[in-house]
DNA sequence: CATCGTCGGCAGCAGGTAAC
DNA sequence: GTTACCTGCTGCCGACGATG
């Protein structure tokens, strides 16, 4: 089954997609797009040619270029699409071309940019401004560095208690429209239940339940802009046990109802 | 001193139902 | 599709103690 999760900021956006995907030939004519497999392959294809990317195998995409993918089950690959005028620095001096990624410092840079984007303040425009000014700096560093980002976040998230915190993320993330308890979440964590909630709120900057509810909102809203499913579906599709929860869930996070946020 | 576990109280969430 | 109301439950917080 495939899943998808993004994070779209006003100038960059990062999509996390798993397993089974396909998309048609299409150019940004002002981003740069930069395109990690961080597990199994992806059929690329970039102008008028044909390559197989596997996993720790980055391209970046330039400006304007034509390019589509497609990926099989039990494959992963992260995505960031980049206003051109603010990475072409960082992007200039690198060809079109595949270049090494490290896919673990990828996908811990993703799930940083998750934990931001989903602890931040979506009404706030400074904190947007913030969390998109992190995302784009930590983007500028991997690509000076060669794909393998090591900065003082990456390697405090290396120490074992954000070792922990990462393995939880993850475990979230690949669980979150399934029922998740405190207790089980505390396991992944290898804490007792009190001590993992002070924990993830100190690295997150949100409470566990209240990550899993803003990740369940995101994915609503994304099945929202792309399916006609009802709201009544999407409610069930996203882990919500009753549409009325997911009402008031989604006007808590959004301000709007989903069928008012599916109108805009 | 830092880290972690435990406990009690309470705010707010979950779930059900009804109504529009 | 959306909102309101009610009840029971639980996630969260603050305080405190144990441990190394």
């Amino acid at each position: 089954m495939q899943t998808q999760m993004q994070i779209l900021l006003p100038d960059i956006e990062l999509h996390k997609i798993d397993n089974e995907f396909v998309n048609i030939p299409h150019a940004h004519h002002h981003e740069y797009q930069i395109t990690v497999p961080i597990k199994g392959s992806c059929e690329f294809h970039y102008e008028n040619r044909g390559m197989e990317l596997r996993a720790g195998e980055g391209l970046v995409v330039h400006p304007a270029d034509r390019h589509c993918f497609q990926m099989s089950n039990h494959s992963g690959i992260i995505i960031v699409i980049a206003k051109d005028e603010l990475i072409r620095q960082a992007c200039r001096e690198i060809e079109p071309s595949q270049r090494p990624f490290e896919s673990a410092a990828m996908l811990s840079y993703f799930q940083r940019c998750a934990s931001r984007f989903i602890a931040m303040d979506h009404m706030d425009p400074l904190a947007v401004e913030e969390t998109q000014s992190l995302a784009l700096a930590e983007l500028e560093d991997m690509l000076a560095a060669g794909g393998q980002l090591r900065t003082e976040a990456t390697k405090k998230a290396e120490r074992s208690s954000d070792w922990s915190m990462t393995q939880v993320l993850a475990y979230i993330e690949a669980h979150y429209t399934e029922q998740l308890d405190i207790d089980q979440l505390a396991a992944v964590a290898l804490q007792s239940r009190y001590h993992f909630i002070r924990s993830f709120k100190l690295a997150t900057g949100v409470t566990p339940y209240q990550y899993v509810l803003r990740l369940r909102i995101e994915e609503a809203k994304r099945q929202l802009r792309i399916s006609a499913h009802t709201v009544t579906d999407i409610s069930f599709n996203v882990g919500f046990s009753s549409p009325s929860q997911f009402y008031r869930v989604f006007m808590k996070f959004s301000g709007v109802t989903p069928e008012s946020y599916r109108g805009m």
